[in-house]
DNA sequence: CCTGAAAAATTACGTGA
DNA sequence: TCACGTAATTTTTCAGG
């Protein structure tokens, strides 16, 4: 099966500009009839490559909030434990893991209090120090713009073209460059389970 | 004319979880019919509540980049000139800038090299130090949950929803959560103008 | 802001490359 | 498998009150 390939990267742009595009106009912008954009979008969902249709908000009009960045440097093996806690509080827009083990969120809150939020949601005593940053600004940018649109492959990591394959292995699905990265990657797969 | 009330902010939470919801169904939940969910739909954007249509895509399945975050501390007074410069950076995703002057971004790099893509975009004079993290997770959370109502109360500061009642005094308009904060401010403002 | 009708967009389905 | 055309269906927009 064909994975993505230039058109559908040209779909995504044209959507991410703006998802209210009717079907026709991406259909003449790429070459399509209506009906095969549908598939294709229909398709990208599948794969999770669109996670959803949304909109974006100017949030400084809605909320009378303070937009904070709060930085928590967080006791070693703890992280996923806060930062599932951290999903959970009101406000929260966005969330980072650093590979530091750092949790770092973006968030608009009611009032400058962070710490009763944080002793409410999370253990406080996994958190070594933390560290609240009032914003100014903030940007969403969903451009794709220059960004190398390229899944890789799970084998060597090179990026996957037209010409590439998919496998799904126990439910998961696995993206390939071509034909002989797809089999080294099923046979080192199968060795593994032999193994376990 | 009339700003924003409850209904809008139900129709905007129903937009950001799926944007491509039809009309009748968000006319079901807010109970009104399809074509005045559309015109609130369109003032939302006329106000610029909504700044577009768009979809949120998975990146780590798209591009084979390494995502990072990376903080500018940035020289007195330049701030907003880094900002445009790091705004125009293929990659960039989100953009934060501090209260107290730094400049924080999430990307997606092909490569590791932060510093070119820094001197190619802004004047690197203008930055006195920076601090970059590799990222192993990120999650945005779209909802606008906590949403705060963008009037406050003039009595109580609570939030102003349709139930809410406004006065005319002296020229003014005050806003008010309840009949009985109207009432007490309204109490309030004589005794202050008869000590007057 | 509503109802009801017209216009437009999306989806379903059968066919062919 | 992928794409297309046509037709059915759903959704959005437009009038008029």
């Amino acid at each position: 099966m064909r994975e993505l390939d230039e058109t559908d990267l040209e779909i995504l742009q044209l959507l991410v500009a703006d998802a209210r595009r009717p079907y026709n106009e991406i259909a003449d912008a790429v070459n399509l009839s209506p009906p095969t954009v549908s598939d294709r979008i229909d398709r990208l969902r599948d794969l999770g490559v669109v996670k959803r249709f949304t909109v974006d908000l100017d949030r400084s009009l809605l909320s009378d909030g303070v937009a904070v960045l709060v930085d928590l440097h967080v006791e070693p093996g703890r992280v996923s434990e806060v930062r599932n806690g951290v999903e959970g509080i009101d406000g929260v827009e966005h969330l980072f893991v650093t590979a530091d083990g750092n949790v770092i969120f973006h968030a608009r809150l009611r009032d400058g209090a962070v710490e009763p939020l944080l002793t409410d949601a999370i253990d406080i005593d996994a958190v070594r120090e933390y560290d609240v940053k009032l914003l100014e600004d903030s940007a969403w940018h969903p451009e794709p713009r220059g960004v190398e649109f390229a899944l890789e492959c799970d084998e060597c990591g090179n990026s996957v073209t037209s010409e590439g394959e998919s496998s799904h292995i126990d439910g998961e699905l696995y993206q390939f460059c071509c034909s002989s990265c797809q089999s080294q990657f099923e046979e080192r797969y199968e060795d593994l389970k032999e193994a376990a």
